[in-house]
RNA sequence: GCGCCCGUAGCUCAGUGGAUAGAGCAACCGCCUUCUAAGCGGUCGGUCGGACGUUCAAAUCGUCUCGGGCGCGCCA
């Protein structure tokens, strides 16, 4: 229990039987102490009485509880601010120890099962920086959904059926006439040359003469989908599952959900096409389904992926896709609704674009220019804790700048260096600790021993605790990152502890002449340590030892 | 026209209805004979796009408005 839910239940206690939320929330200002709650002003209302009359009250309950509060002071308009006993925080400290690489992870598995969907390129070409944003925050976010506690899986939708694939034999098929001397009149229905002709020249250097069109396209695909898989994979974007749309329509679930959709009277014929009613459920204008040429759209076999999702037990759906996908979220909803589905249960995050900066300009990306980054150029160029830490750091709603030049650095202008310094720092101390004391080996989880931390002067004081009560924040910020699907917040949070340990350490030398002193101080490094390369974790980089 | 997202320091961005709105970069000034200066401290920098409202309390919630991005295909 922490000592913000140690507060709150004191208060409960004290103000037996109130129906009201307690909310206890950490302080910006050191004048209010270290923790603070607006439940005097929340009661003042349906108690019709002085806020502050109601504070004192609460603190005249709870002042004797010395080994849990220090100091209680009544404020301005009603707040109680409390300062937390050393022998609190003491306490608190010794979950990390406790916990170690589980340190801030929901420990008791939810029951909630969630399938997290995301990245889903076509394997039609290259995946661009927009794919590669949100193939970080997917991994991230089931990364942290896994450590909060929810039973997480991951899927990349492989859009291997249809159009894009015939597309893409086209495309492949004309490359390979010109490579014979053809000549081509380039079609506005293929993809860019440049971007599948590297796929094609590979394939057909193991092709055997005589082959088909559609032999050439389906290697095509499946070179392009392995070079995806690579790339992803080498920026530590790993998934569970890679399902093919194309099993969708073998397996008849794309048929089966067309037959349910008809018996549920939500589709009609209009000019020779099948058309959902999605206005009835809240979409600006009808969906077609089947097109007059036979061919089902990508809307149907969207449908039925999800519903094949939920069948197979998720509880929770989270789909992940890029901004200008936003349109299609009323639409498969609808679908999901008309069959009788809990359209609540899937939650679309939607991944807002990336522009990219160079040499001080914005890099405008336009498909149609043929303009694509690419991941695999920035990947190459920033390495992938870089890449990871720049594309997770911007909250996904938000349009964010990627400035290349930055990510390059290898210097302190840096920013993932910066709380890998950290990191580093503390493996630092222990490796010159170990060369002064070999031999000398003692235990962290010594209540006794880490109250030496608190025998410094005033500002040592107030930088230790800091530090404390930043670590202390991690568990609870593990959980708010994940029930607000942000996980951007980690890498903020780390940032602010990386200041902590910064400050810290200019501030209160480690290894001292004082051996308890010193040895109370490691304690507290193990436990920056700790937590760093917990929250690292979460966001996939590396907590090098040493830098 | 309708819908979704955004608008916070010169730039890039944080900020679960709380008290005096933060960080990094850029600019300027300091700090290494002791654990990594990839660090620390300081200065400069803001009508949180605007208006009205709800509230004891609004960057945060609501309505309206201005500005930007995206979407409204028998494309995906």
């Amino acid at each position: 229990m922490s000592y913000k839910q140690k507060i709150q239940t004191e208060i409960k206690k004290a103000l037996n039987g109130i129906t009201e939320e307690i909310v206890v929330e950490k302080t910006k200002l050191k004048e209010h102490g270290d923790a603070a709650t607006n439940i005097a002003m929340v009661l003042a209302k349906t108690q019709k009485r002085n806020p502050l009359e109601i504070a004192n009250e609460i603190k005249e309950k709870l002042k004797s509880n010395t080994a849990l509060i220090s100091k209680i002071d009544v404020a301005k308009p009603g707040f109680l601010n409390f300062t937390i006993s050393d022998q609190a925080l003491i306490e608190s400290l010794l979950e990390v120890y406790k916990s170690r690489e589980n340190y801030g992870f929901v420990q008791n598995k939810l029951k909630e099962k969630i399938l997290v969907e995301y990245v889903s390129a076509n394997p039609t070409g290259d995946l661009h920086l927009g794919h590669g944003r949100q193939a970080v925050i997917g991994s991230c976010l089931v990364n942290l959904l896994d450590k909060a506690g929810y039973n997480i899986s991951s899927e990349f939708y492989i859009n291997d059926y249809g159009e894009q694939i015939t597309k893409l034999t086209e495309t492949s098929w004309a490359i390979y006439e010109k490579l014979n001397g053809k000549q081509i009149n380039w079609s506005e229905g293929f993809y860019p040359e440049e971007g599948v002709s590297p796929y094609v020249e590979k394939v057909l250097e193991d092709m055997k003469s005589g082959f088909m069109k559609e032999e050439l396209g389906q290697k095509v695909k499946d070179l392009i989908l392995k070079s995806q898989k690579q790339l992803l994979s080498s920026c530590k974007v790993e998934f569970d599952k890679w399902f093919s749309e194309t099993d969708l329509h073998k397996n008849k679930v794309v048929e089966e959900i067309l037959k349910k959709l008809k018996e549920k009277d939500v589709t009609y014929e209009h000019e020779g096409a099948l058309w959902f009613k999605a206005e009835e459920f809240g979409d600006v204008r009808d969906r077609v389904l089947i097109r007059s040429d036979g061919r089902p759209t990508y809307l149907v076999a969207d449908i039925a992926y999800h519903i094949d999702k939920i069948n197979r037990g998720f509880n929770k759906l989270i789909t992940i896709w890029g901004a200008d996908h936003h349109g299609q979220e009323v639409s498969l909803k609808g679908g999901l609704k008309a069959l009788g589905y809990d359209a609540d249960k899937l939650e679309v995050i939607f991944v807002q674009l990336v522009s990219l900066r160079q040499h001080g300009q914005e890099v405008k990306m336009s498909k149609r220019a043929g303009a694509v980054i690419t991941v695999e150029e920035v990947l190459n160029e920033v390495g992938a804790d870089a890449f990871r830490y720049f594309l997770i750091e911007t909250h996904a709603n938000n349009r964010m700048v990627f400035d290349i030049d930055l990510a390059k650095k290898q210097d302190k202008d840096n920013p993932v260096y910066y709380i890998q310094y950290a990191h580093a720092r503390c493996c630092s101390i222990f490796r010159q600790y170990k060369e002064l004391n070999a031999e000398e080996k003692f235990d962290f989880n010594n209540p006794e021993l880490l109250m030496n931390l608190f025998k410094s002067n005033e500002q040592e004081y107030a930088a230790t605790k800091d530090l404390i009560l930043k670590i202390l924040d991690f568990p609870e910020e593990v959980i708010l990152a994940a029930k607000s699907t942000s996980p951007n917040r980690i890498a903020n949070y780390l940032k602010d502890l990386a200041t902590n340990l910064h400050q810290f350490y200019t501030i209160c030398r480690v290894i001292s002449k004082d051996l308890n002193l010193t040895k109370s101080r490691l304690a507290l490094i193990e436990a920056v340590k700790i937590t760093i390369a917990n929250g690292l974790k979460i966001l996939g980089i590396t907590a090098p030892k040493a830098m």
